[in-house]
DNA sequence: GTTAGGG
DNA sequence: CCCTAAC
């Protein structure tokens, strides 16, 4: 086939992952800090980063997940074949395979709010792929009221419910939340509906990697590793500090996102840009039974709310998890590289975030456009109120009416109901009434796309396992729409070289090894084309160019020592026979060459 | 179209 | 894996 197949992933919604400032296994982060405003919002903090995730996995990780322990036991039972046979699947998962992906569940689940209780929240195994941090909330006054929003879905913690006070104690603050959420949040059938993305697998029905088996290699609990810095309490001004150092690693992980994304949102959003966790504290809000009694039944009346005169200054604490963006939808060939596909990704959600980004306010639906309303006043400290409230990041500028999608191929795709979004703008995410069920979906590769293997699993932390880490996560959800792409048919822009270029990356198996080994010993080097037909006549991946490369780097791995071999470890006797095979035929070769002599 | 070798 | 000179 000539043409490239493309892939198209359509993600329903994009989870900005928010960096708790309490989070200590953030390999990288950035904190911004605007505190201390007087008004009604005393601090503010924007910990999270944009920094890509891109897998998403929305199922719970309680072990108790009917469809998730399912899925688990499918992996295990190992459904990634690997022929023998030229084509068969050689492709065994390593897209996936890497120990992060296993944290990549989503912290948020579908539409939890308020119907958290006993149910275990799939927050407690979430984990970003690229960042391992985890809810967490800062604490701040004992009285403070903590709204645990994440986006588009439940868990979040009941201000004054006893858990989260507990959850918040100085020094653990990471652990014990996560545990209370374990109990607050729920959302059991976060991933029961979770959407495939598939990539179309033509001809080469080659590498096949299943939904199940990625599911569960994404869901597979992270190995035990305690992180050591984890434990250690953390002091006011230990976060500082490391709020610090973690901004600099998160820059250093995530150049690329973040550069894009602030280049992308200009002046103010320098440190926001990424950042969206904020922990409101609002010193003037009061909030008491007395309040709760005062419903306010629609936002509209939410201007006429005064403060009730009984309130104390109570605090609300809102922690944002995440925010979601609206559905992309992405167009990729499948030879495109995990890279390639991150950078798509990235560009389109920075395309819809256009540029600078402000913050947005919804109250059971409805935007809250007075910034000089209080939170009482708004009714967003009572109980029921913040089951609806939900935040958004928008285009300062109103509506930058993005380049027309339709126009520019190299874009996205947009369905009306993006269309919508956009006009709303983008980011946005919407405690208690957004159901992400429905939003979720798992990667489904059925001919593998796979590319940089690296990417995927990224960043291997060790603090995987930090059971802080595991209360968030985040992530996109890739959905795949091949409507959208027949369509909308997108390509990719002439300024990215990897599209539509270079092959993916398909590492030779031991087996492919041993079959190339095995007809090089017979035919000799040189006679690449004969190999090919021997040994992989059906590996149409495979070219004879391919397979003299192969051999090229088995010599080269042959001879270096062990410990500097990368990837798939090859037997040794397979490398004995390639240095073998390699100077018997060296040495043919020589003779011929010496005879004419 | 293949081969060989550098990138 | 890509690129390409050389055959």
């Amino acid at each position: 086939m000539v043409l490239q197949k493309r892939l198209n992933y359509s993600f329903d919604g994009y989870q900005v992952p928010v960096i708790p400032r309490a989070s200590r296994s953030a390999r990288g982060r950035s904190s911004i800090r605007k505190k201390r405003d007087n008004s009604h919002i005393h601090a503010f903090e924007i910990l999270a980063s944009v920094a890509g995730n891109f897998l998403h996995a929305n199922e719970s990780s309680n072990p108790e997940n009917t469809a998730l322990a399912k899925e688990a036991d499918l992996f295990h039972g190992n459904d990634v074949k690997e022929k023998q046979d030229d084509e068969a699947g050689f492709f065994k998962g390593d897209l996936f395979a890497h120990g992060t992906c296993s944290e990549v569940i989503t912290a948020c689940v579908p539409g939890l709010q308020g119907e958290h209780d006993n149910q275990s929240h799939l927050e407690g195994q979430g984990q970003n792929v690229l960042e391992k941090e985890e809810g967490g909330l800062k604490r701040r006054n004992s009285n403070e009221k903590i709204i645990h929003i994440k986006g588009s879905s439940g868990g979040f913690t009941e201000p004054g419910h006893k858990v989260s006070k507990d959850c918040i104690s100085d020094n653990n603050v990471e652990k014990p939340l996560l545990e209370c959420r374990k109990h607050l949040d729920s959302s059991p059938h976060g991933g029961s509906t979770a959407r495939k993305l598939v990539n179309r697998d033509d001809d080469e029905n080659f590498a096949r990697c299943t939904q199940s088996s990625l599911r569960n290699k994404i869901c597979s609990p992270p190995p035990d590793t305690p992180k050591p810095k984890d434990a250690s309490p953390i002091t006011s001004d230990e976060n500082n500090s490391r709020d610090n150092s973690e901004l600099e690693n998160l820059q250093r992980m995530y150049p690329f996102k973040k550069r894009k994304f602030f280049n992308q949102s200009s002046s103010s959003t320098s440190d926001r840009g990424s950042h969206c966790q904020g922990v409101f504290d609002f010193s003037d809000t009061k909030v008491n039974s007395t309040i709760h009694g005062t419903a306010i039944e629609d936002s509209s009346s939410i201007a006429d709310q005064q403060v009730h005169p009984g309130s104390k200054g109570c605090n609300v604490k809102l922690s944002i998890k995440s925010f979601k963006v609206p559905e992309l939808f992405i167009d990729i060939p499948e030879t495109a590289t995990i890279g390639s596909l991150k950078r798509t990704v990235m560009e389109a959600v920075t395309a819809i975030l256009g540029d600078e980004l402000h913050v947005g306010i919804l109250l059971q639906g409805k935007k809250v456009r007075d910034d000089n309303k209080t939170l009482i006043q708004t009714g967003i400290c009572q109980d029921d109120k913040r089951h609806r409230l939900g935040f958004m990041l928008e285009p300062r500028h109103s509506r930058i009416s993005p380049p027309s999608y339709n126009e520019d191929p190299c874009y996205l795709t947009s369905t009306p109901q993006q269309k919508l979004s956009r006009q709303s703008t983008s980011l946005m995410f919407q405690q208690g009434t957004y159901n992400v069920s429905q939003e979720r979906s798992l990667i489904k590769i059925e001919s593998c796309a796979e590319g940089d293997i690296n990417m995927v699993s990224s960043v291997p932390d060790t603090s995987a396992n930090n059971n802080m880490s595991k209360c968030r996560a985040l992530v996109a959800v890739p959905a795949i729409n091949m409507e959208a792409l027949a369509v909308v048919p997108l390509r990719r822009k002439s300024g990215n070289p990897d599209f539509g270029q270079r092959r993916i990356r398909r590492p030779f198996s031991v087996l492919e090894v041993e079959a190339l080994v095995q007809a090089v010993e017979k035919l000799g080097t040189g006679r690449w084309r004969d190999v090919k037909q021997r040994a992989f006549d059906h590996a149409k991946h495979r070219t004879y160019v391919d397979l003299k490369d192969k051999w090229k780097t088995l010599v080269h791995t042959a001879r270096i020592s062990p410990q500097q071999r990368r990837g798939e470890p090859v037997p040794q006797e397979l490398l004995d026979r390639v240095l073998a095979a390699h100077a018997y035929w060296s040495q043919q070769q020589c003779k011929h060459q010496l005879k004419p002599l």
